[in-house]
DNA sequence: GAATTTAAAAATCTCGAGAAAATGTATTGA
DNA sequence: TCAATACATTTTCTCGAGATTTTTAAATTC
């Protein structure tokens, strides 16, 4: 067997410099290796990413439209600070719409649709296995976020997904704050087994409940870190 | 009295080049000079917005956030294409932001706020007044926009606004479509004025309700366009 | 000592030219 | 006539250097 999930969700090879600098300087602060509210000084970053100014800024222009990046005029660009005030805007806006969303994948969702879901919790679940600590998080990342990704495919609307594509980084973003501090992490593999079954089962209040308390969740775990902790930059 | 807007809706000056050509190149999509699908080729475009290549081309990725420019790697920049799938999923979109929205706004709003709508509405009603086929149009054109953003400025969630308004940027595109060819438009003025009231009387259900049919009304009068004139440049 | 002014330094912003890729056209061969 | 290849043109992509603005620091004044 050789199932795989759609290939609208899986990377495609970036073609140009700009975009390989996008997706590395959009890792970067993702993962915390730029801190939030860092400035971004092109002529000092365009050395570590190996491009021209007008490359770099070009890049740093297309990291707007996913508000990792902010900028002012004449005043160059910064990393998009970070509050638990946002995130929980972030996590009310995005159990509304992936709610919705998953509600309509539920409504009209085809046997493809189940296939890839099965395929994809599958996928998560193995690397759920042997996540503990290991460089196996990144694998264990991507999964997530295909499984994510698929438990809404069917929903037809593309503005939710592109809206709610931007908000899941977002929440990546604070979600590694949580795990890279929290020693005894939730039982993740619970809930999204949970998920699975109510979406197979087209029961869609209940499937949208606990997706609702799933997202919910990982904004307490964000909650509970010291506010001093927030703006840190993680690794070199 | 000096009632005006709050100042976070109020237009502020461009400090730069590129924020001067992305503005202009925004206008030109929106009010459909530049047509959709059309291809934008850099050397070409530079001279009409009188700016560098590299400046054009930052200003090009600024549109990406607004989806009104696509681009694929090494292949250029188009304008955003348009057909009636994507703005009936806008308008859905749309119903559901906005109703969410207001609701929280209506809940929330204090004097301040009733003071603002107050003053938005009656800034429009004039507007209204005088439109007729005018140059006043563009007049028209901010004074609705301002109308709708304050109606949901008490609204708290930053990302609810932030998504609204590029659906708004989005569904003006359309809607110029439809008011440019459209010799009876329908009657706007009173469906603004129910909004306000219903606002005002802090009835939820009721705003909603007309906010919903309002924003459907427009893809009607788009949905009434012919296909083959839905692509065409308007002006020059 | 605090606040304003002045000057130096750093960073941003901007442009035009060259390298790489894609598109369009002509040529060749079946 | 059609398909495939090779060539020429167009366009995109990329870079480094110069102009403008902001930031930093020191000096002056009250």
């Amino acid at each position: 067997m050789n199932i795989s999930p759609p290939a609208e969700i899986l990377a495609t090879e970036p073609k140009t410099l700009v975009e390989s600098a996008y997706r590395a300087l959009r890792r970067d602060i993702i993962e915390g290796r730029l801190a939030p509210g860092e400035k971004l000084r092109v002529e000092h970053l365009k050395d570590n990413y190996g491009v021209g100014a007008g490359t770099l800024r070009e890049a740093l222009s297309l990291l707007i439209s996913d508000a990792l990046v902010v900028s002012q005029g004449q005043r160059g660009f910064r990393v998009a600070p970070v509050s638990l005030e946002d995130f929980e805007d972030i996590t009310q806006t995005r159990v509304m719409l992936e709610c919705d969303a998953l509600r309509q994948s539920i409504a009209m969702g085809d046997d493809a649709w189940e296939a890839n879901l099965l395929a994809a919790f599958h996928r998560l679940a193995k690397a759920e296995e042997k996540r503990i600590g290991s460089e196996d998080r990144e694998e264990w990342e991507e999964r997530n976020r295909i499984f994510h990704e698929v438990l809404i495919a069917a929903c037809p609307s593309r503005w939710l997904k592109h809206f709610l594509s931007i908000l899941y980084q977002q929440a990546e973003r604070y979600r590694r704050m949580s795990l890279y501090l929290q020693p005894i992490p939730r039982d993740i593999h619970n809930e999204h087994e949970a998920l699975l079954h109510a979406a197979m089962n087209r029961d869609a209040d209940k499937a949208a409940d606990i997706l609702s308390e799933h997202i919910r969740l990982t904004f307490r775990s964000v909650q509970a870190i010291p506010a001093d902790q927030l703006n840190e930059r993680r690794q070199a």
